[in-house]
DNA sequence: TGTGGCTATCTTGCATACAAGACAGAAAGC
DNA sequence: GCTTTCTGTCTTGTATGCAAGATAGCCACA
C-alpha cells in the first residue's frame, strides 16, 4: 500500500514505529504510551498522536484508560487463547487453501529460515523474536492476499507480547524446527501437512506458555471488585516514577 | 469487549451506525461521509467523527481522498477477489476447527435460516441483504472467538459493498440452499465437509459478480496517466479466477 | 464556441485551548 | 501512628480556530 500523500506520512510512521517496536520485541505489553511524549518524540501534535492511538486501538495493539493513558495491550489469558485460536484457523485455513510454492516463495522462505538459524548461532534474542513471528507473516506474503497479511501481522504483534507476558523460556530451537517441518511439506507440495504441522506448532508454543502467571496478579480481586485496571510499568517515564512495576 | 465507559458511547455510535447502515445494505459504497454533516447529525464535533473514520478505515471500510472527503470504499475487482479468497481461508478454516455443533449453536442457525426464509417469502431485500451476510458471522460466533467474529464482520462488511458493486441479480435463494447444506453438514458432524461447502459457497456467490462491470469506467484510463487512484489497492494478484480482464 | 484564469466556497489537516477526571503527596485532624 | 481531606499536577476528552488543497462556477477574452 503506497500512498503518495506526503501529509500521511508521519502518522502512519507513528502507528508503524509502535508495531514495529512490538514485533522486535522492544516495546513490553503494558508500556505506557503517552501522548505529549509521543508528540514530541515526533515533532507533531497531540492531535495525529490520537489518530494513530486510535488506529492501533481498532488494530487491538494498545488500550486506553480513560483519563489515565494509553497502554500497550496486556492480553489476559483468555484473550491469549483467543489470538492462539484465530491463528490457527487462519494459517491452516491458507495453508490448506495453497497450491503451490513458487520459486520465489522457496528462496523467501529458505532465506528465511537461514536467517533464523544464523540468529540462534549468533544468539541474538531480540532479531530472534522477530524472526520467529515473521516466518508466518511470510507465509501469508506467498499467498498474495493483502488481507490475510495485515490481520496475520496484527496477531503475531499480540502473539508477542503474549509471550513476553507469558513465556517463561524461548525454545527457539523448537520453534525453528517447526518451522522447517512445515517448510518442508510446502515444498514437498503437500499443503495440508503444512497446515496440520501448523497447527501443531502453534500448539506447541502456546504450549509452551505458562498462562497461570498473570499480567496482574491482583487482576482476580480486582475485577471481582469492579475497580479500574491497574497501570503498568512505564519504560519511558521521566518524572513521574509512581506507576512503576516491580521487575 | 464491552467497554463500561460512557464517554466512548456516541463515538461507538458512529462507527456502528455507518457499519450496521453497509451491513443491511442501506449505505452504498462511495458514499460520501462529511465530517460536518456526520458532526451535526450526531451532535458531536469533527474531532469525535474524525475518530469514527480513522477506525472505520483500519478496518476497511471507508477511505479518505485528501482534502476531499472520507467515502464508503468502492472495493476495485482485486480488491474483492481479495475479500473473497480471506473469507474462504478464515471460514473455512474456522469451520474445519470446529469438532461440535452445541444445542445452542444448532438453535441459532437454525432459526436464523428461518429468518432467511421468511425474508425471502416476503420479498424483503434489504433484509435478506442483511441476513445472507449474517449467516457468516452467526457461524462465526458459534466458536466463542471474538477475534474472528470481528474479523468476519468486516469482512462481510466490504462483501456486501462489492455485491452492491457488482452483483447484477441478487440469488438469495440459492444463497439460502448452501447455507442449509452447510448447516446440515455440521449437524452431522462433518465439518471438514462445511468447511468445503462453505468454499464452494463463497466460490458460486463471488461467480456471481460480474467483475468486469467496474465502479470507476474511468480507471483504466486513470491509471494508464498515473493519476491517483480512486481507491486505495490491496496488492492482490490475480488468480486462477474467471474474472480475467481479457482487455 | 471554446479556453484560461480568477475567486468563492467547499473540504480535510493539524495545532491549540480548555475542561475535567485521576493520582500522588502533603497537610490536617484524630 | 493512622486516616481523611485537600491540592497541585499529571493525564486524556473534546471543541474550535485557522491553514491550505480541491472544486465549481463565473467571467474575460480569443
Amino acid at each position: 500500500m503506497q500512498d503518495s500523500h506526503t501529509s500521511e506520512t508521519t502518522q502512519k510512521t507513528i502507528e508503524e514505529t509502535i508495531v514495529s517496536g512490538i514485533l522486535s520485541a522492544r516495546i513490553r505489553p503494558g508500556t505506557r504510551l503517552s501522548e505529549n511524549q509521543l508528540a514530541t518524540l515526533f515533532g507533531v501534535s497531540r492531535t495525529r498522536v490520537r489518530e494513530a492511538m486510535m488506529r492501533l486501538e481498532t488494530r487491538g495493539i494498545v488500550h486506553v484508560s480513560p483519563r489515565r493513558g494509553w497502554f500497550v495491550v496486556e492480553p489476559s489469558a483468555e484473550e491469549a487463547i483467543a489470538v492462539y485460536e484465530a491463528r490457527r484457523v487462519i494459517e491452516a485455513g491458507l495453508l490448506r487453501s495453497m497450491r503451490v510454492l513458487t520459486g520465489e516463495g522457496r528462496e523467501a522462505l529458505d532465506a528465511h529460515l537461514n536467517e533464523e538459524k544464523s540468529a540462534m548461532a549468533a544468539g541474538d534474542r531480540q532479531r530472534l523474536t522477530y524472526l520467529m513471528g515473521d516466518f508466518h507473516i511470510r507465509i501469508a506474503e506467498l499467498s498474495g492476499n493483502a488481507i490475510i497479511v495485515d490481520i496475520l501481522r496484527d496477531l503475531t504483534a499480540r502473539t508477542i507480547l503474549i509471550s513476553m507476558l507469558y513465556q517463561s523460556e524461548f525454545h527457539a530451537a523448537q520453534s525453528h524446527e517447526g518451522h522447517c517441518r512445515i517448510f518442508q511439506a510446502m515444498q514437498a507440495g503437500d499443503f495440508g501437512r503444512a497446515a496440520e504441522l501448523s497447527v501443531e506448532h502453534l500448539d506447541d508454543v502456546e504450549m509452551g506458555l505458562d498462562l497461570t502467571a498473570r499480567p496482574d496478579p491482583l487482576s482476580e480481586l480486582r475485577s471481582s471488585l469492579s475497580l479500574p485496571p491497574r497501570t503498568v510499568s512505564a519504560t519511558v517515564r521521566p518524572k513521574n516514577h509512581k506507576l512503576q512495576r516491580s521487575n
